[in-house]
DNA sequence: AGCGCTCCCGTGAACGTTCACGGGAGCGCT
DNA sequence: AGCGCTCCCGTGAACGTTCACGGGAGCGCT
């Protein structure tokens, strides 16, 4: 119970426990990794010594003479967005199938976050996967030397890879499948708050056209549930004659779904209504939501393959492999 | 484009670099960490080596001799559950506020996947926080001289801490609630599969003996919404005069108000209905979920700041402080 | 007695980086 | 001419572990 007086506590090294069991730093490393090679009173001895001292080997000296660990960093903005939740589980599920290690970053919709977090990553990860919002030279210079894979973004500078979304056809189905039914008036609540209009939007009124269908009855909508339900309310104030509604994703759409039941409009029969991501939480609602639906474990699985690749410099996968293409799924709400 | 005849290919260090350049390890080093001491056209000359030869730094080499990071371990049995994406991110906020890094892990509810983690885990992180279900001697044979701190778990080794889950107020005020909104035939959807019932069912059984309700109307119910959906059936077909269910937790919970609406009981008339977590998705479905609701913030703040107190050894927490209580916070379906 | 084998254990070197320190070149001033 | 200062840059040492190798002790066999 002495402490060493004033000065920073030394860090115990595999020297302290050796000196302490009478043995060399050898016999301490194959006491602490269950190698041969050593009388087993020897390795009780070591192993007593060692927990007594209170001895944490260092990763980092082990991981210096064995280089086999590789660990990537995920970079995701909000960790409780349903949809990101399983973007990370995907990637986790795929990284672990190669023995890897994950650091996960949340930036919490802060681009503030992303560059303090790209410093601190840069010397801890192999490679970064991930939604990153800042401009393409900052995030060049912080991460320099290292494979990055973005997600869902465009890039320009052939120093990253991105995993592209592509959702034309699914939307183009999912308008099809709404004419079908018998729908002539339908709008759409939009991603808020970007300057231009989403490339689902644009997919949206790439379809309605093809069915000789009115696109410009758009809202756009706070990406949340609440968010949804008043980009609703304002669509069918403006709109009331509209009898379905495509959305910008999957939380828009349950808080659609939400405010339709609080306005008395039955789903699907008063409203249908259909949504983009296919989360897992569209099966939770009533009824479940059908949605133009992403296979979020390919994309995770394809993202650290791309990877895996860009690691090893063999084979990496040009753009038009990386591409994910979203199908419509039908629940219940339309 | 000539790659070395057979032989492995040697990692790129420093050295490369710096013979490329012409410089030393040092003003390689200069230029690489945006030092001082160091002519701009030199160190654009670094660069521009290091780029050509897709030098990337060893992290081990640079955390050895710079010991400034810890990282520590989050082992989930499930990301994709709610519950758990709920306590990784405040984990993960909580570590951000002190820099760490988090390597999580998702152990995808296999017990022989908890044992692997642990192996590979105990090389690569300073700490551990999370949830096994492996035997005490186990866990301590895999995390040797290592913090860990339980979520939820009781514990007997002075080895481990643990965070518990306190529900028995937050219990008995939903009893209570029930009681007050006067209904008297209140039943349970426990978790399904343990041997012995869960503590949560005894939180309620003691509450419903303190206002003379019988406890007894309890189906144990699979850890989902379908789960949820599937017990509260069979629990209303055995028992038609119950008007109200607790829940053992919010995932059975919204299962069971998706169940009463096919059913055709309206919630709260005609089925009052409360959960357990009080998860922020309680509230995206309607009506929104009354909950014994747990801080899930305060929860990860607290494992992440023992583990703190466990690595510098100031102070750790005891058992009477790693405690989370829950409370009961009304939505509408009670 | 000598040989070979097994069982243990220890010593130098290496992993790839940063730190601490030394020092040369060049310039301005007295 | 000499001094001091700034600007650059390089060399040895260190971080803490594992790898490769050497070697002694003890035993059984011929």
């Amino acid at each position: 119970m002495v402490s060493s007086s004033g000065t920073e506590p030394r860090r115990i090294t595999i020297h302290d426990v050796a000196r302490s069991a009478g043995v060399s730093r050898q016999t301490v490393s194959r006491a602490l990794n269950d190698k041969d090679e050593i009388d087993d009173s020897t390795k009780q001895r070591v192993l007593d010594a060692a927990r007594a001292l209170g001895y944490r080997p260092s990763r980092f000296a082990r991981g210096l003479v064995r280089q086999d660990t590789t660990t990537i960093g995920l970079v995701i903005p909000d960790l409780l967005n349903p949809f990101f939740t399983e973007v990370a589980a995907a990637a986790l599920e795929a990284a672990r199938a190669r023995g890897w290690h994950v650091v996960v970053y949340d930036t919490a919709d802060r681009a503030e976050e992303e560059l303090g977090t790209l410093q601190v990553i840069s010397s801890q990860v192999d490679a970064v996967v991930g939604y990153f919002s800042c401009p393409e030279d900052e995030l060049e210079l912080f991460t320099r030397g290292m494979p990055v894979v973005l997600i869902g973004r465009e890039h320009h500078s052939a120093r990253f890879s991105s995993i592209r979304i592509d959702g034309e056809e699914g939307v183009h189905a999912a308008v099809a499948h709404l004419v079908a039914e018998g729908h002539t008036r339908i709008g759409m609540l939009d991603h808020y708050g970007r300057a231009e209009p989403s490339i689902r939007r644009e997919w949206f009124t790439t379809a309605a056209a093809a069915y000789g269908i009115d696109a410009g009855m758009v809202v756009g909508a706070d990406q949340s549930a609440d968010g949804g339900g008043a980009a609703l309310k304002t669509l069918l104030a403006a709109h009331p004659d509209v009898t379905a509604v495509f959305t910008f994703n999957d939380i828009i759409a349950i808080g659609a779904l939400r405010e339709a039941r609080r306005l008395g409009r039955s789903v699907p029969q008063d409203l249908a209504v259909i949504g983009f991501d296919g989360l897992q939480l569209g099966a939770l609602v009533e009824p479940p939501l059908s949605s133009v639906a992403l296979d979020t474990r390919k994309l995770g699985a394809l993202a650290i393959d791309q990877v895996a690749r860009l690691l090893t410099g063999v084979n990496p996968l040009g753009a038009d492999d990386l591409v994910v293409r979203a199908e419509l799924r039908l629940g219940g709400s339309a």
